[in-house]
DNA sequence: CATTACCATGAATACGTTATCAAATTTAGA
DNA sequence: TCTAAATTTGATAACGTATTCATGGTAATG
């Protein structure tokens, strides 16, 4: 019972014609006569011949693989983005290899080299964090890269994401609507665009739009968890804060649970509104308001960016922002 | 500025060496004086030259990349092992294809073979379910596979989990020493032997030593997700039951939530034990009591394990059940 | 110093496809 | 029926690496 694999060259022997033939009606080339394609096609489901994708990659220079980096799977952010991605990709007969890059730009790097030393057609990047090294290989490579949830800050990258800076901007300009004097803003590392760059310039606008002076101390950075989350909320409480924005749902439940442990009635005495609308926001109790991201289409949507991007086709737009709505549950007065 | 490839030849030809020497060097054998070993280096450094992964598949039959099918990224349960198994995949220098399968078999055999055709060297099978077309699959091929927190009931593959049966059965006896006499059982799908064959099968030894009438009215079956748990809070509510357990966190949090809102009050009125301890049961009030799986270790231990099987040394032990616990928080009565 | 063993290297081949190009066959047109 | 144009097919060369196997050189042995 010897497992002996078998190749291109037994079917087509088997068949009595070319290994060029066998390769035509294995890649539907139309040109094969109807006869001789039945006949390659019986042996194959007889052989059980299965294509060798890796002698197939090496041959055609394409591998029907995307890369796909993210810091954490473990975050449903994350999961949901590469849960979209993942769908569209089989539709598109694409596999994912997946990457946890964690933080570290290092260790990006060393993902993104591995990646492309597979070959991989293209790649969709989620690590947040980039600095110029990392945008320099992004450059260097002539594979497709889009950022899915996240953006470039130069903007030198396709993406596909919501437009982080108005959503902030409403959320706060909500949370000083309904009467709150001190908004504090809480995210995760700074280092990442989207909260040093993009969130906290919407927060920043908005507090201008209300004639509020910007307090750094109302600034609150911490790890993207849920026990960061709690762990942080008693130097909210102390803040003298009477709401915040968070960037993150696993930090809001977090500093939602911190909070109420200390005392603190939300939404009575604190607001908050979060980001991602996972169902953690449902969970949590009270549940929280949020900001709607598409997660999942935000991946559909960069994968299918992708799949053109790869075919050559030019794309009108290569930064999209899909929409995002509000959802205002009861961590939030109305 | 064409993206010229560089292959080992160019190295080769400019170290002024046979490219059988750069490959040696790349690869780490031992077989090749320093001095042309560091001329290499340094060519490769200068060329920036970077192995191809397909090809070097192609020529050694050995890809360094391993196939995980998982249901769905999105919960945290298996999202939780694939971080363990990527942790200790990156650690051997595996890469990871993930492919989300979702509830079909179908997919999954259609899963199964795209990874096969890949030539991945092992794959990593937390599908839960599993039919004799799968078996078949699993049994014809030569790649090792493992199965990861899911058990093939015939015991026919490797696999790493906690003993699942002994887990409910701790459980259900606990609910039933605090005084409980009608005590449900609720899961997803039945089909999966996890649930239908070794969780049910504690559920049903608990009833047993206890002198309970096994009530097939107070077993539940729901998809596995939040909505589904609120959805079967109402049902369960009815059936007299004063006390479940769940099979996953994310129902366990939707039977919390919908059974409070009913006005059931948690642990007073009824207790609830869950099963994954993931940040779910303590972001939820009250917090859940649950089982606790080491699921990042599930996955790192299944991982382990394949690099074994693949290197084709002997495990004295296929099966591995890794330790539990339980901890009891606010959903039960101390 | 002659012989043996070993070490470092290179030449050539295999891995299983796709792709190119020319040859062979069929079909259409006159 | 003959020729031109399609249509099908096959031989062969990539693709970029690992892996024999043979060879020359070097060190160890007697």
């Amino acid at each position: 019972m010897e497992k002996q694999t078998i190749t291109i060259y037994d079917v087509a022997r088997e068949a009595g014609v070319s290994m060029a033939t066998v390769s035509r009606v294995v890649n539907g080339n139309p040109n094969v006569k109807p006869e001789t394609r039945k006949k390659v096609d019986d042996v194959i489901a007889k052989l059980d011949y299965h294509p060798n994708a890796v002698a197939r990659g090496l041959a055609s220079k394409r591998s029907t693989t995307i890369g796909v980096i993210l810091p954490d799977v473990t975050n449903a952010f994350f999961a949901s983005l590469a849960r979209g991605i993942d769908d569209v990709a089989a539709m598109y007969k694409y596999n994912i290899i997946m990457e946890n890059s964690d933080e570290s730009i290092d260790r990006k790097l060393e993902v993104l080299e591995n990646l492309l030393a597979k070959q991989v057609d293209g790649v969709i990047y989620m690590g947040n964090s980039i600095d110029d090294r990392l945008r320099d290989a992004f450059k260097n490579t002539k594979t497709p890269i889009v950022f899915a949830g996240s953006v470039d800050d130069k903007k030198a990258m396709p993406s596909v994401s919501i437009d982080y800076k108005e959503a902030v901007k409403n959320s706060i300009s909500k949370l000083i609507e309904t009467g709150n004097k001190k908004v504090a803003f809480v995210s995760g590392s700074i280092e990442e665009p989207v909260n040093g760059k993009y969130r906290l310039a919407g927060y920043k606008a908005a507090l201008k739009d209300n004639k509020i002076k910007f307090d750094e101390s109302l600034v609150f950075e911490t790890a993207r968890s849920y026990d960061a989350g709690i762990k942080i909320a008693s130097e909210i409480a102390s803040s003298k804060a009477t709401a915040a924005y968070v960037s993150d749902d696993g930090i809001a439940a977090g500093v939602l649970n911190g909070l109420t442990d200390l005392g603190v009635k939300i939404p009575e005495d604190f607001e908050i509104i979060s980001s991602n609308n996972t169902d953690i926001t449902k969970m949590v109790r009270p549940q929280l308001s949020s900001v709607v991201q598409p997660m999942y289409d935000i991946g559909a949507v960069a994968m299918r960016l992708l799949t053109k991007l790869m075919n050559g086709e030019d794309v009108d737009e290569r930064n999209i922002a899909l929409p995002f709505e509000m959802v205002f549950r009861q961590s939030t007065k109305d």
